[in-house]
DNA sequence: CTTGATTAGTTCGACTTCGTACTATATATA
DNA sequence: TATATATAGTACGAAGTCGAACTAATCAAG
């Protein structure tokens, strides 16, 4: 009896349909605006790996970067041996467990990510000039809730 | 001289950054989900054509709906040939324009979007128990200015 | 009307993503 | 200890995405 007198179900699904949608744009959109920025052939994917590894300290295993991006561990692979390639990390064994590896940064890795930093820094200046640095901080609760609700009920 | 005194920048690109991360996880998480719901092999870019010429009109060309998702004309003939062989939507020669087609909505093709759209529905309720659309709905001004703002600063 | 430049759409090739299957190591159980 | 199960990582193949080059049709300029 509590229910609204409205037609609508009580949770009108067009709002999840355009929030779906807007992210998906933002998220294509930004991916090119940064590769745009990297050198030829990085991907975001790659920078992403770099920073993570140069903001919580290297050492960590594939699948543990895999978990952290929420990607297959095969995909991981695939990024981490352009990686290694473009000689941003080295891969050491693992003591703990010798079926795994250790990701270390080079310094090569820490210069590329230093450098991507610094050219991404005026696009995002330009950025925080039209959008409150405010409004994007006020909104990452709720996208981090988000994220965290979907993380959680993936594959029902 | 009306700088803070704190070291960092006046607009911190973290909180971008990590703005950002969380849109492509979510962007990343959502779409597994949704095709989760959809039938063998459709896509999310599968659906979303179909809903936005169910809700806009059909009769448009191929570049009218690639331009509409910000998306090459080439991944456009792409997802088009898919929906064209799965019987959603048929291809009619454009009277304004011989170089041109004319997409319309089969009945199969309404059939499909209204079926997904049911099948979506559950998931969509769940989510809105712990995700508060009032919550959702006040993100969606910010997410739409911010999508406007990297879709009018592409590529410069 | 004819020539040159644009545009709509497709084809092709390179690349990313990711599921399946596999190997090697680790862990649990008898 | 022996065996079964689970886990880390890789190899391979299928599918999506997209840039470059191409064809056909349109438009602009003379």
């Amino acid at each position: 009896m509590d229910k609204p007198d409205t037609p609508t179900k009580s949770g009108d699904p067009r709002v999840f349909f355009e929030l779906f949608n807007e992210v998906g744009i933002i998220s294509q959109l930004s991916r090119a605006l940064f590769e745009a920025r990297l050198p030829d052939g990085l991907l975001v994917t790659h920078f992403s790996v770099v920073n993570h590894l140069a903001r919580l300290g290297d050492g960590k295993t594939p699948l543990e970067i895999a978990n952290a991006f929420q990607v297959p561990k095969t995909t991981m692979t695939h990024t981490l041996a352009g990686l290694e390639k473009a000689g941003f990390i080295t891969t050491e064994p693992n003591a703990d467990d010798k079926r795994s590896k250790r990701i270390k940064l080079t310094k090569a890795g820490h210069a590329f990510r230093d450098q991507a930093v610094q050219l991404l820094g005026p696009d995002l200046e330009r950025l925080a000039q039209e959008i409150a640095l405010e409004d994007a901080a006020a909104a990452l609760p709720f996208l981090r809730s988000l994220r965290t609700y979907l993380d959680n009920n993936r594959a029902d």
